[in-house]
DNA sequence: TGTGAAACTGCATCGTC
DNA sequence: GACGATGCAGTTTCACA
């Protein structure tokens, strides 16, 4: 993991359709050589996968929410939010509630709706996002190889 | 918006790397077809990127945290969340608490340090993520033409 | 919108250092 | 680990329906 590797990284997490050539040419470095960096990364599972993001709005998913959520029926509800449409992101957390949810959904009402099915396994405390500022800022971006890289040697090799 | 068009964005929300002749095949459809599609979905905004998702733990940022955030300096807390590193994403919400952040850093002691430097707008209250059960689900999955193809079209004309 | 054909570009793989 | 060469795969562009 030195500065290249985090080159590729910035550039993937920026643009995940970037070819390996455009990379090669920015970076200096020949095509197989930026093939093999991105093998290893992917490999290693720093890289765990590449994603279109989605506008919800255009999708007619107009509500997004965030569910704390307090249940002692964790089993149940975790298999339940596995099928849930509704639910982007799940998150085991600590503090007063146990769980924290993304919800998308379309209007409101199917938000109402949705709040109203999982009462069934315990209690919700509901924030609407009113508007997302920003979302999935750039993890690579300003990391130096001096400074977190070598931790991440040993991560490498599983420890 | 029909139903090929969830097919090419469920594809890519999956693997947005899937090359166009790839999805071309899985649909019967010619390879400049699924392109025209594709350049429309990205022109529309249906489409707003392709992002590498990238392991917090394999770059040594170990402590992912909620941070609900009461502030009246709106202003000067984004700036300082345009900024912020630790900050990978940034919400205004309704409720008692006007912001959501999600916090992602090296361990929790430079999660500490962290809300230390924004006591200084306001107020926080802090959920530790124990472990993640799923993020990012498809929004494009089991989305059918018929239920909100059609509203989106109007969306698609911008309205 | 969609197609097929052709020119162009990018990628996988090899042997070499 | 990285390089250059090469053959195959993917993309772009076009005329046409």
């Amino acid at each position: 993991m030195d500065e290249i590797d985090y080159r590729i990284l910035s550039k993937l997490e920026e643009n995940a359709r970037t070819t390996v050539s455009e990379m090669s040419r920015a970076i200096a470095m020949s095509q197989p050589a930026v093939t093999e960096r991105l093998r290893k990364l992917e490999e290693n599972g720093v890289i765990t996968g590449y994603h279109a993001k989605l506008s919800p709005e255009k999708l007619g998913k107009h509500t997004t929410a965030f569910v704390l959520f307090k249940t002692n029926r964790c089993k149940d509800f975790e298999a339940f939010g596995e099928t849930s449409p509704e639910i982007v992101d799940l998150y085991r957390t600590s503090g007063e509630y146990n769980y924290l949810l993304k919800v998308v959904t379309e209007t409101s009402e199917s938000l109402a709706r949705f709040l109203e099915s999982i009462n069934a396994f315990g209690f919700s405390s509901t924030l609407i996002v009113l508007t997302t500022k920003f979302e999935d800022k750039s993890l690579a971006d300003g990391m130096e190889p001096s400074a977190s890289a070598k931790p991440s040697q040993r991560i490498l090799r599983g420890l």
